[in-house]
DNA sequence: CTTTGTGAAAAACTTCACAGCG
DNA sequence: CGCTGTGAAGTTTTTCACAAAG
């Protein structure tokens, strides 16, 4: 009787799976599936039904014996959970070619993620469009970031400037760092960093073709 | 007097930072450093200097007391790890702006990461060149396949055909896919996949945001 | 009979404590 | 000392086992 757990301390494996279900579940609607068992979702992990059970009362969603979990509603639980319905804002800055193939993602829209505007140092680029955004010069960055509320800060800049351009918009007050650049930054403790590091991606299917090698 | 453990399993978590460990060694190294503590890269993780230490074993590379790491003696030893020396060849499917901007990503020559060709569907494409490398049909993609040792595809097409790409190169036996599209792949056992989703980073940042908001 | 939900057991991962070495 | 290396202890995450429910 009780649907929601709260649940003070959330597992960060837990967290790392659960947009992967939404995914799933993106995948299952446009199908036009309507339920989904915790079976299934496993099979794309390498985990036990179980653990997707333990992720979804997490997530504070009930699913229903026999029949399984709802697909909208799941999506939805889930969705409420991340945040990713309240619509974050984001500013882009460094505005070469990833940035181009960022900003036009369609799939940011569908997270919630609003692009507000890109940023670059290169006169060149600055009051062309990107991704239905203004270019605006990096110095007036401070100036917009004071005038409007910013989410996330994507930083597609060269690995060089990553951690100077990374210090100015935490201490612009930006709490959500999204870098793209190959490099490690640092960072306070109360800002949240994710690294795409495209390494990690090569660095794994190398080590999995190197194994098959082996045995 | 054993310099090397070859050890029979390898933590998962273990060889989910060795790259970020890779690039933080570059970055030291360019900035001249040559040694380096396991209290300093334990730095860049939320973990204990004694989790990077086991991590190093399992490498396989020995520091030294009081002087720590040599920087370019421990990169090697994982680049010898990862494989990431022996260059791995990929192909590239899906010729769109990502496609672009990754090819154009110097990062790949530094972990050992070859590009061989590019294939689309568009006739428009075909012919054209990108990151050194000509675009060429999707149909000619088996012959290539069979010619050619092709050790990871990256696949960078819409999400709807990404798994019927996914399996056309798997079925040429393949057994590395580094997907970027925004859906997840299901495969035999023997191939990796790496998923490089976006939704995951901002799934855990704009749950960042939302946790700082209520707290 | 199938599938969820959950406490208990098992496994994996991280930190502690301290030996060893320069 | 300062820092690595590693067995033991502690914590987190996953799986097992089984009750409950349609």
């Amino acid at each position: 009787m009780v649907p929601k757990k709260p649940k003070a301390t959330i597992p960060v494996q837990t967290l790392r799976r659960i947009p992967f279900y939404h995914q799933i579940l993106s995948d299952l609607e446009s199908a036009g599936e309507t339920y989904v068992s915790s079976h299934y979702l496993a099979g794309f992990f390498k985990i036990d039904d179980t653990q997707v059970r333990k992720d979804v009362s997490v997530i504070g969603y009930q699913g229903r014996p026999k029949t399984g979990y709802r697909i909208n509603g799941l999506k939805q639980a889930i969705a409420d959970f991340l945040g990713i319905n309240v619509e974050n804002t984001a500013i882009l800055i460094g505005a070469g070619r990833l940035a181009s193939a960022l900003s036009e993602y369609d799939g940011f829209a569908e997270l919630g993620l609003r692009l507000k505007a890109v940023f670059d140092n290169d006169p060149g680029k600055i009051g062309l469009k990107m991704g239905g955004c203004s270019i605006f010069s990096t110095d007036s960055l401070p100036e917009f970031v004071k005038e409007q509320a910013v989410g996330i800060a994507i930083l597609t800049v060269p690995k060089e400037s990553a951690q100077k351009v990374c210090d100015l918009v935490v201490s612009l007050g930006i709490k959500a760092v999204w870098n793209f650049a190959p490099t490690q930054l640092t960072v306070p403790p109360d800002v949240a960093v994710r690294d795409e590091n495209l390494a990690v991606g090569v660095a794994l299917l190398s080590h999995h073709l190197k194994k098959m090698e082996v045995s």
